[in-house]
DNA sequence: TCTATATCGATATATTAATATCGATATAGA
DNA sequence: TCTATATCGATATTAATATATCGATATAGA
């Protein structure tokens, strides 16, 4: 029983993304050595968080030389590329969902967007950056088929328990909620909440102090 | 000198939007007290968190009754609305731009849009939910003469530093920046990044866990 | 009026995360 | 070959956050 299970803490993993895309640009640059220290000066942190992290990813590196930036690059994408599949549908098709529909930059970190569903017919049957809107009902069909266990949520708060019951029925054991509800759902289903108002507030507050003090703090 | 300034932490601030919501739909429904255990139940966490961060926020309950929900409403949105003014302006109206800008759930949380703006001559002169797309080169002198001080950031990852300068001259001091940049600007301007992918990372990580061990945490 | 109880809020403790210290080591350069 | 040094990584410390304990109190109901 060597190596009881190094268990990442949240704030680590919420760095993977992070770290993954500064690798990529560092090896692109022909980087192919990188230092704590270097990670941290990019990245506007402290080296020996840096070291923490990579430590708890499983990532080594060599005194006097740092990280090997590829190897490093491979184990952070291991930890998100990990699962049998990545593809994941998208729920609710409308303002945000089409902007998470388009956008590429989730495709290395563990998510591959292969289709939409919606309820509203003008939508249905289009296609955003080749992607197919289907119709809501097809959901447990093509789950089913495509073995896709996956889904994010991005349908009005009112619709949203409705459809995370859908979802969960058409067999998806990962939701990414956007709607500001907390879903009831089985327990062996992990749900993610996103909550953009959650970075607005902090920029709000620390405006508020900074205008009352003249002081920011960081982060 | 009563008092000695009570500071909030991130996480305290971060569910402020989170009791805002349910306090206002509470209120609607007519529930005029509400009890730590109340909101704890509804909002998924323990009511010692809840108690904590109201004493933190300022709002003040009875024993055996719990908190007056107008007055916490109040309380809260005082803590996001002390500013001279919340408008803001948008720079980069592309996928998630657009989505941001028809968005009226940020109205309650410090931040009122009231214009985008844009280098591409297809989408200046638009409207998106009523406000006008104007040209990236209109910002300096709109600002000025509109006092506004706070900018959401959308624009590509190679824009991102360009355009942020371009804020940081016009008067712009707080910024919300959803492109994956580190952003160089002057101590006195505050930036709140907003990564997309971290809430990402954790979904994916933990899918992988409970694939593999069949075990969830929660949050 | 008096008593029982739900609930807050102050204080204490535990857990988690960030930061500091420092010995070990691989390389560069003498 | 030998020495100096940059860097990692293990351990220790500190700080931040979450959780537990429990007395105080305002109300409901006897
Ligand atoms: N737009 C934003 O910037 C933003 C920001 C933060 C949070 N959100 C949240 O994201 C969610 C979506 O926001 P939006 O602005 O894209 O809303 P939207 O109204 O533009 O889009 C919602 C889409 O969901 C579809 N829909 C409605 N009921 C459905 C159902 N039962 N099944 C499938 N599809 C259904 C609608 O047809 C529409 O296409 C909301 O919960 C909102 O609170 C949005
Ligand atoms: N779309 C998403 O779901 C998503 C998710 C996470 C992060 N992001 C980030 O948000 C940013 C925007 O993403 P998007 O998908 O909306 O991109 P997009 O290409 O759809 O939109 C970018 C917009 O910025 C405009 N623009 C380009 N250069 C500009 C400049 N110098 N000044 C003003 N405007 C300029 C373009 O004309 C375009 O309208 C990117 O940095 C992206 O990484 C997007």
């Amino acid at each position: 029983m060597t190596g009881g299970k190094r268990i990442m803490g949240l704030p680590s993993i919420r760095r993977m993304p992070m770290y993954y895309r500064l690798l990529a640009r560092e090896l692109e640059a022909g980087r192919t050595q990188i230092s704590s220290a270097y990670i941290a000066e990019a990245l506007g942190m402290e080296p020996i968080v840096v070291r923490k992290d990579f430590t708890l990813f499983g990532i080594i590196g060599k005194p006097k030389i740092g990280y090997e930036t590829e190897e490093a690059l491979q184990v952070i994408d291991s930890l998100m590329n990990s699962r049998d599949s990545n593809e994941a549908f998208l729920v609710g098709v409308g303002n945000l969902g089409q902007a998470l529909l388009s956008y590429r930059g989730f495709e290395h970190m563990g998510l591959d967007l292969i289709a939409g569903f919606d309820v509203d017919s003008d939508i249905v049957g289009r296609r955003i950056q080749g992607r197919e809107i289907f119709a809501l009902v097809e959901l447990p069909r093509l789950a089913k088929r495509l073995h896709v266990k996956t889904g994010i949520l991005c349908v009005p708060e009112e619709a949203a328990q409705d459809c995370a019951d859908a979802m969960v029925d058409a067999g998806i054991e990962g939701i990414w909620n956007f709607a500001p509800v907390r879903l009831q759902v089985p327990d062996y289903v992990v749900v993610q909440n996103e909550d953009l108002a959650e970075g607005l507030a902090i920029l709000i507050v620390k405006l508020n102090q900074s205008k009352r003090e003249g002081i920011q703090r960081t982060n």
